[in-house]
DNA sequence: TAGATTGTTAATCGATTAACAATC
DNA sequence: TAGATTGTTAATCGATTAACAATC
């Protein structure tokens, strides 16, 4: 029922961290297709992976099969979900509400995860006052004194690129240690806070090398 | 002049890929700021890379330093954009135009780099004709018949789940080899077609994780 | 020249995979 | 029971790093 347990304690690759989400995502599309098992192999197949790494990957974590069946799906659903602390309620605060603000915003998939965007921030005064997926947006210029009354799981950077590591700032002085940036911004912070990019200029670029690589191997 | 030579042919690793961008990133901000040398230990410094790491991902393109000087940025930075493939226009077509569409769609950054969004499709009636970032929203049914009259070098996916596959097909259908895909959904594509994807949410489940991971360590 | 830093090799480290005993 | 599939070990593969000769 352990699993891997002589491995507690060592931290786990990120690899491994990379490929649960893409778990979670596949195993709640069985969930809800009425799936009820699903093997190593199986789960290998459908996400291009190999049967042993997906093993050994929940491994880490503990034994949720059973020789000769596999896995039921609505369990390991449960577990990966337990895994990935999805468990609880996580409170977050957006800044900037430009396009980007906005859709992260309303993306429901979020707050029905328990991912709920409790305040946003922007600079353009136009803007405060405005409801967006219920919440006011308040002006930038509140929010630490906001965060220091009302701590936050994470903080959420959608400014331009220059305002961002001011922002960055204030979210780690108030305690903040989880920060996802969709800025283009290389963001400074302290050991003990964890930052998860989305940079979209760098994907576009990785798209491009590889477009470009292709057409070298097969153009001459 | 021609660094790891031997290695031609050979596929670029992964890993290289990625960090590629981030060079390419750093590099315009040293140049910003009119810094005209870097050496590989500085470079690793600021990006949290080795400096070997760097040495070794540069010499599968070339050899761009001087021995006992380092690296002159302005010309390193032309070589990374050669190699990353910016040194020509790419033309792009976006389908669905909410907040992730438009998001995209201004941002301004891609069309100066010679990425440029020919067009913008979506199957909301009450959107088609209106202007973005200088390209009127067309039906998505009118997709196809445009695509096939105006080869694209990428295919953007900002539609709802749902869509996703459908628009892939179409995309793949009309010979495009680069699909950037914004949706949640896996996209099922021939080998020789290349995606990228933007998966907010598997982003935001690995930012949980390693919260939920970092509690665990100090929390008790 | 002396000092600095490259590009590359060899050594190390870590991640993936193949194989299989355990067992449902 | 016979067949299937797990969790885990050992072998393989690949990526990172340390070290250094070359040389600006």
């Amino acid at each position: 029922m352990t699993g891997r347990g002589r491995k507690k304690g060592e931290a786990i690759p990120q690899g491994v961290v990379g490929r649960l989400p893409v778990y979670f995502r596949y195993l709640s599309e069985l969930a809800a297709l009425g799936v009820d098992k699903v093997s190593s192999a199986q789960l290998g197949e459908a996400l291009d992976f190999t049967a042993a790494q997906i093993r050994s990957d929940l491994s880490y974590f503990g034994s949720f099969g059973q020789q000769g069946y596999g896995y039921n799906v609505a369990e390991l659903l449960q577990q990966v979900r337990q895994i990935l602390g999805m468990n609880r309620r996580h409170s977050l605060v957006l800044v900037g509400a430009g396009n980007i603000g906005k859709a992260i915003g309303s993306y429901e998939w979020f707050r029905a995860e328990g991912f709920v965007i409790e305040a946003i921030f922007d600079v353009d005064p136009h803007l405060i006052g405005n409801i967006h997926g219920g919440c006011a947006i308040r002006p930038v210029s509140e929010l630490k004194q906001y965060l220091l009354k009302r701590p936050s799981d994470v903080g959420i950077i959608a400014t331009p690129k220059d305002a961002a590591q001011e922002v960055c700032d204030v979210f780690v002085e108030c305690g903040i240690k989880g920060i996802w940036n969709f800025s283009p911004a290389q963001l400074d912070v302290p050991d003990d806070v964890i930052v998860e990019n989305i940079h979209l200029t760098d994907s576009l670029l990785r798209l491009a090398f590889r477009l470009n690589e292709r057409e070298q191997r097969s153009g001459f």
